[in-house]
DNA sequence: CAATCGCTTGACGCGCCCTTCACGTGCGCG
DNA sequence: CGCGCACGTGAAGGGCGCGTCAAGCGATTG
């Protein structure tokens, strides 16, 4: 059986992921700052770490920067902020997987089932790249190219996009948009994020994958099965 | 199983990269002066050798001297001298790479792992040669060209460039870059990348490969395939 | 000691892109 | 069937990211 350790101050984000993470068969730690999981993570040998970034006594960047340098444990970050993505996955900090804030317990499941069998067997071939139909996002080189032909994406069309991909068929909120692409810290207008879609859409033409409006929610990327 | 010696007067760079150096695989002996590392790696046989230029009794470049009478062993070099890098992968001295100082570990354990893959493929054409389309950098020599002619380029210049020729492709943020060209302790502002860009791209010409700006991340080093 | 070189930084200006406003449109619900 | 609300989208403005120049300064060299 495999044992998670789960770092996050607010409590009710532990018990969540605790329930889900049960369920799946897996034995539970908490902790509920940045000391606390380092201690534990010591401790107790956990096969992956759940990290927030925001916690008290010792960030989530920090006790990840320092749980690296000890051992090769996973690690799935925890964040809100888009610009924390790059560094965390990257090679800086070495986690194996983020999860925006905010997330469905059953999105964080499925990472960890995800990670662990990575970690199990082999690793990397999709380093980087987010796959979604005919399109394809190579956050590295910060290209995008439908049907193989590159589209010149902006700095928050191409942000967008991402998160929309590595959702694909997911509804996402303008709220949630807002946190991934822009940050938790952005006051702006929600109807920002509509500007941003028009741009994207146009861009992406008509190749078989497209940015869904759901009325009332939010949007989606969708594949059509019918297109080459 | 790999071994590799560090030597170093500092104890505590030899626990950061032996830290780091182990948690990549590798047995890892260390010697704190130059008659120590001489003699380690006389008794032991290490597979690498990291050697500070700066130690008591016989400083690195006296061991690397002597070393390189005896054996084919690879070598890299630290050093905070600008000014000894020339000498350092020159025909002289013969070392098989060098870091600045000051340097993050990370960076120290891929260059070991580099030379690890390089010298295993025996592959002596790519020794110290880097390639992205017409640009030829060969930091051994200290030598750039583009289509075959040599441009001159200075200390920051060379070691920009090189970075982000060994990323061909790959968006390289301007902290990864001063963390890999200045060093981990650089505190000045992130726009002095700005300025050596653009001297490196003035040199560069048009030939082909040219540095891209990625607004709001960073740069990336690119060939454009319709030319020549 | 003076002269030179290379690195850094401040300043300035340009142009892109983000944001917002405004208005038009169409979907959905009463 | 018509009203209202949610969304699409064009246009404008200005913020700010970036390119570039030049001065200052520490280091090095003759």
């Amino acid at each position: 059986m495999k044992t998670i350790l789960i770092a996050d101050d607010e409590e009710h984000i532990r018990e969540l992921c605790t329930l889900y993470l049960e369920k799946e068969g897996y034995r539970v730690l908490a902790a509920e700052d940045g000391e606390a999981a380092l201690e534990t993570a010591r401790a107790r040998r956990p096969d992956l770490i759940v990290l927030d970034v925001m916690m008290p006594k010792m960030d989530g960047l920090e006790v990840c920067r320092t749980l690296r340098k000890e051992s090769e444990v996973p690690i799935l970050m925890l964040t809100a902020r888009a610009d924390d993505i790059d560094r965390i996955v990257g090679l800086e900090l070495g986690a194996d997987d983020y999860v925006g804030k905010p997330f469905h317990p059953r999105e964080l499941a499925a990472r960890v089932k995800a990670i662990l069998r990575r970690a199990e067997g082999e690793s990397r071939s999709t380093h980087g790249v987010v796959r979604a139909g005919p399109l394809t996002i190579d956050w590295q080189r910060r290209e995008a190219t439908v049907d193989g032909e590159a589209i010149s994406l902006r700095t928050k069309e191409f942000d967008l996009l991402r998160a929309l991909a590595e959702h694909e068929g997911i509804v996402m909120t303008r709220e949630q948009l807002l946190e991934r692409v822009w940050g938790y810290d952005f006051y702006g207008e929600t109807r920002t994020v509509d500007v941003h879609v028009t741009q994207v859409r146009r861009k992406l033409g008509d190749h078989g994958v497209s940015i869904q409006t759901v009325r009332g929610v939010g949007y989606k990327l969708v594949v059509d099965p019918a297109k080459p």
